[in-house]
DNA sequence: CATGACTTTAGTGTATACATAAACCCGGCA
DNA sequence: TGCCGGGTTTATGTATACACTAAAGTCATG
């Protein structure tokens, strides 16, 4: 593996772990040191990073980790809305029912992983990663997919911020399934539906817990 | 001006206006002569192109110029649609009338600047521009304006290729007027429809243009 | 003559030295 | 005391040398 993937890789996992915090300037020299590589392969990972928004460049001074305000989580839902909301009704238009039958059934069984103890919930949110990867190939759209990856960044970002609770996870693993189901059942109204109603719970959970700190 | 910049201004260029064709592969060393700079910056220029989407890594050997299929082109157009008509509405929504009346009047004006001897029809793609700036501006998503931007780049790559004729500027005039018209009147829905539209005869023209080749 | 391994070579990946510019600090002056 | 200006410092921006990898060509052998 290139040294510039392990750089960023690690930049990319302190940001979205919250381990660098919004704010905080990534000089070139220090991250270089830190990661045990030269500032070149730092200098192209700080590049990719800007150009998906968790960082910024600020002009002259290095690059500072973009902060997410509530404003912001508004504009990443609004937009995330208008993707999946498309995402989802292409799928059930042009899915293999049967895939995504069984991710519903996956879904359904949700709550046996998340009773389980795993604090991390790898179990569970690899469960939904896959309904995500399964819409992105059913829609066969490179650019749509794309545009969807590089918002699902912000996402999880956000996702750690909110500290989801069992109760939720409860809710959004049947949410979760209702797409797959309509998806499966080839009805893109019906998985609109089901896409707006999930992402607008999944917003006023998130806003709920950012406002609580 | 920075040499990466000017080094990422050149090849995108070259790119866009079809003269770095697709398939040209873009070794650094080569670049970096014809430009007159090093391959530091040549570098981050191609690393700015792909992340774009303009260019793709091709493992190992170099960048190469990405390729605008017919498949392609529907992809493009069918994730346009889906942003452009949700801002469009969103536009209608939070943007300030007289802005968009202005634009409107200038839009049903806009046959003075094709009658005009200018081949490149600065004026009238200038006049277009102001338009997706002025949508930008007034649904305030810096997420959403940022994919539409990313979008906009593939866009007037496939313009070249399409080689607009004055009947379909004309009409395009035209149709960009209507969705001015319905933003000022504050009327979402209209603005979705008259944008749906107008991106359904574009991609008919782009796709008739494409296939006469 | 074909196939496979070895050598060559071209090109990227990385490190580092140098150039340059912006920010900070300190001192002088109004 | 507040502001302005120049020097210093520290960061990024660029060039280049070196390392390494993968592809292509070539030679030998079956």
């Amino acid at each position: 593996m290139r040294a510039s993937d392990r750089a960023y890789a690690a930049l990319r996992e302190d940001i979205i772990e919250w381990r660098l915090r919004p704010g905080t300037v990534l000089a070139e020299v220090e991250q270089s040191e830190r990661l045990g590589v030269s500032r070149t392969p730092v200098r192209e990972a700080l590049g990719r990073l800007t150009a998906e928004g968790l960082t910024t460049a600020a002009g002259g001074r290095g690059v500072v980790v973009t902060d997410i305000s509530l404003d912001s989580i508004d504009e990443l839902f609004e937009l995330r809305e208008t993707l999946e909301v498309r995402a989802a009704a292409l799928a059930a238009q042009r899915g293999e029912p049967g895939v995504f039958a069984e991710l519903q059934a996956q879904l359904l069984r949700a709550p046996d992983l998340l009773s389980e103890k795993d604090p991390a919930r790898h179990e569970y949110y690899a469960l939904v990663g896959r309904l995500d990867e399964a819409i992105d190939a059913a829609i066969s759209n490179s650019y749509l997919a794309n545009a969807m990856r590089s918002l699902r960044v912000h996402l999880v970002r956000v996702r750690r911020l909110a500290a989801d609770d069992a109760a939720r996870l409860h809710a959004a693993a049947a949410e979760h399934a209702a797409i797959a189901e309509a998806i499966a059942a080839g009805n893109p109204r019906l998985a609109e539906a089901a896409t707006t109603l999930h992402l607008h719970r999944s917003l006023t959970h998130v806003k709920a817990a950012h406002v609580a700190r």
